[in-house]
DNA sequence: TTAGATATCTCCAGAAACTATAGGTTTGGA
DNA sequence: TCCAAACCTATAGTTTCTGGAGATATCTAA
């Protein structure tokens, strides 16, 4: 048996946060010790395990939450749980593909400067005011 | 004289977003008509125009108001200014970088799913719950 | 000029996913 | 047995907005 400052240690999940997701229903509510504090087992370390891994792939409360909901109905066909992954790998390509727009115009931005000007003509302060000194749109 | 409203279709910033930023001390106290409503001149408008592009490249409110700042000191030298542009771009940067792990990671997930067999056998769920099976780290 | 529609005002609450604090209780090791 | 460290609950704060309620102002058309 794992007391919350243990799971936090495995897991590398802070322990106000793992009190959290009991909150928001990502774990079901611990047994308890007979001073009322939490007591855990490997299944709940595995559970915690799963919603990190997926937190850290950018998957929301709502869609692990989903994600769990539909492993333990392991019988059905697992349709849904390609599609939640799908649509993720979609805004994450996404998210990408904004951000290197961002590197872009950084990177132009900053190469203009060199950092031994006066403001008055600085070019991240001026391309920061006029859009219209941007390469493309954003 | 603009109304806030106008402000709003002109920089494509909401309305109550531009109280906001007033209030966060983006924008200086506008002036008032004599009912009471803000009236705004081409200065705010150039104003608001670099805080939205600030943000559109991702950078906070802090740094904004520290760019502020800096700008209204037109003869220093620009080091500070640089720097601030110059730790965004590397923070972009580790964020690409993290997000292409992540989106190489749902590649494999999602290709091992056909969407048609059933839940416990489902590349998805399983290697969402065991760490072990990903390529890489994050 | 006046009625009515639209815009604005302030203040407050909520969204997301935590994080931190306060004040009190339990546990584990010397 | 004693004390520090860990734990408990409850509540508030973080960040960047966004939306609503209820009251007031402004604009337009008749």
């Amino acid at each position: 048996m794992l007391s919350i400052g243990d799971l936090s240690k495995r897991t590398g999940v802070k322990v106000p946060t793992i009190r959290y997701y009991e909150q928001m229903g990502l774990l079901s509510a611990a047994e308890r010790s007979e001073g009322n504090q939490r007591r855990y087992e490997r299944q709940d370390l595995e559970r915690l395990a799963f919603i990190r891994h997926a937190r850290d792939l950018g998957l929301d409360i709502s869609a692990i939450r989903e994600l769990i909901a539909l492993s333990q109905h392991p019988h059905q066909p697992c349709g849904n749980v390609d599609r939640i992954a799908s649509e993720h790998l979609k805004s994450v390509r996404d998210k990408i593909e904004k951000l290197k727009k961002l590197e872009q115009e950084l990177e132009r931005i900053v190469s203009h400067c060199d950092g031994d000007h006066a403001i008055e003509d600085c070019y991240v302060i001026r391309s920061l005011s006029d859009h219209g000194l941007c390469d493309g749109e954003h």
